[in-house]
Formats: structure tokens, sequence, C-alpha cells
DNA sequence: GTTGAGCGTT
């Protein structure tokens, strides 16, 4: 078979667009979602029984019914037509908005000049966005400031804002950041990508890309180099990645596990006891990955 | 009475 467009269309009233096939007849999902963003599946109107039916579809790769696309127009499937998946994340989404999304949380301040007040403090954090609370972190004794304090905005996205960028105060440039916490302004969001084990060499990256966007869409592939046996799939939408946690998946007739891509201390060396180089190096390499371990591989 | 990466007396 030859290279052919078969026609796609969001919805059976819709004007089609035109995809093209793989030279085996096939179409792959990637294809579809490059025009049809976080598609995850194909549908269509069978003319004999006039139900829908799906569109057989085999890690990426969408295969004809009856081997013959024909002259139909096929409908795409969103994630969102799994009522199971959709309740799990109809769950996650009101536990995030009542409780993640709109919590906002102290931010330190660090590098204060030691002279700054927390009437300082208010005065400038004041421009961002209301303030909850300031603080200025002082010896007891002396009084002295200990150059960090802590602030608090009543709106998140005022904390946003904040975290977002430095800030010049009282004549010297300071950081706000979550505390406890390295994460920087735009460090990723780790919970949006998850951790994939068991992998086998010969995967690449297109394949996974093609294989996890059925449950929704797929920003970022990363297969670490040298092969490790893992890699790392962020989505669009963390509470996807969040229902994929824990589950083992089939890629290619083989069974990787997913989990949480979060950061976590983990002793590197029990992991690659006999790592080529030694230790050091192993170590060097792990400090500057943003990538580590989930728990469950520890 | 000094200092300049960090992580919070109550």
């Amino acid at each position: 078979m030859s290279e052919l467009y078969i026609r796609v269309a969001e919805d059976e009233n819709e004007e089609p667009m035109e995809i093209p096939s793989e030279d085996d007849g096939t179409i792959l999902l990637s294809s579809v979602a490059a025009q049809f963003p976080g598609a995850c599946g194909l549908r269509y109107r069978n003319p004999e029984s006039q139900c829908m039916r799906g569109v057989r579809l085999v890690e990426g790769v969408l295969h004809a019914p009856e081997n013959d696309w024909g002259n139909l127009v096929y409908v795409v499937n969103y994630p969102k037509d799994n009522k199971r998946k959709m309740e799990e994340i109809d769950a996650a989404s009101a536990v995030k908005v009542k409780r993640g999304f709109q919590k906002t949380s102290d931010l330190i301040v660090l590098g204060l000049p030691w002279k700054t007040s927390e009437q300082d403090l208010k005065d400038y954090f004041t421009t961002f966005g209301e303030v909850i609370m300031v603080q200025v972190k002082r010896d007891l004794k002396t009084g002295n400031s200990k150059g960090f304090g802590f602030v608090r905005f009543t709106e998140y996205e005022t904390q946003t804002k904040v975290v977002a960028q430095r800030h010049m105060i009282d004549g010297r440039w300071c950081d706000c950041k979550l505390p406890n916490s390295k994460a920087g302004p735009d460090e990723p969001m780790r919970s949006r990508k998850i951790f994939v084990g068991r992998c086998t060499e010969d995967m690449t990256t297109d394949e996974l890309r093609q294989y996890f966007m059925q449950y929704g869409e797929v920003t970022d592939v990363f297969i670490p180099k040298p092969f490790r046996a893992f890699s790392f799939v962020t989505f669009a939408d963390d509470q996807v990645a969040q229902a994929l946690c824990g589950e083992d998946l089939i890629i290619k007739g083989i069974s990787v596990h997913i989990s949480n891509a979060e950061p976590k201390h983990n002793n590197i060396h029990q992991l690659f006891p006999n790592f080529p180089g030694g230790s050091a190096s192993l170590a060097a390499m792990f400090d500057r990955s943003q990538y580590q371990f989930p728990s469950s591989h520890v």
C-alpha cells in the first residue's frame, strides 16, 4: 500500500483534515496528534451497524479496520473519553483546586542586607500583591539580622511571580524560594514527569512518545545516554502523570514500571557498585543531573 | 561594632 491520506475530524460534523499514512498503510498516532494535540486514538461510525467503532491502536500505531481505511471520516479520541480515568483525574483535580492550587506557602528570602527591617520587607513585597506576613530572622541576644527572612502572600499568583525573579532590596540582590527546596524559578514540575523503569535499549524517544501519548499530551521524553535501562516522560498535565504511577505497562512486549520522578536522596553506589571510572565519577555525574531515582527503586 | 551561604526561638 502506498502513501494515502485519511480524513480525520474533531467531531463527526466538523470539517475533516487529511492525515498521511505510513508505507505499510498504518497511521501513526503521532501524525494524528500533530494536528490534534492530545489525541489518544481514533474512532469511526460503522456504516452497517451505525455504531461507533474504535480503531485498533498498538503501541502508537493505528491499524486500518479490515485492512482498508476506506472513505470514512475518522473522529479523534481524547483521554477525557476514558470515563474511568476521568473520574480519577476529576478527583485529583478537585483536590488540587481545594488544596494545592491556591494554597500559598511561606517563602524564604535569602541575601537580605543586615539593615533591612520587617517594615522594609513589607513595603517592598506589597508592590507585588497583598502580604500576609513578613519576618526578619535575628540573633536573639544582639538583635542583629541574620540576613534572611520569610514572606507570605495572600494570592498564589503573587507567590508565583515573586519566586520567578530576583529582588533588589535595599541595595542587594535577594532570592525568594520555597523553604527546604532547591527548586529554582524555572525548575520543571516534578509531578508532570514519570520515571519509566525496565526500559530496553531499543526503545527510542519517538516510540516512547508515541506510546505514552495515548494517556495525554507528552511534552518531553528523555533517555539517558549511555543506556541505563530507564527513561523519563513528561506530560503536559501532571494529573495524567500521577494517574500512571505504580502501573506496569507493556511497551514493545516489555513490561516497564512507572513511578514518580520525585527527587530523592539515594545511595547511588548501591545501585551501581561497579560503575566504570569509579564511584567519584558516578557521583559527579549524578550531582550534575536533575534526574533522580524514585523511592520505589531504592 | 566583623559576615554573605543558608532554612524558620517563641
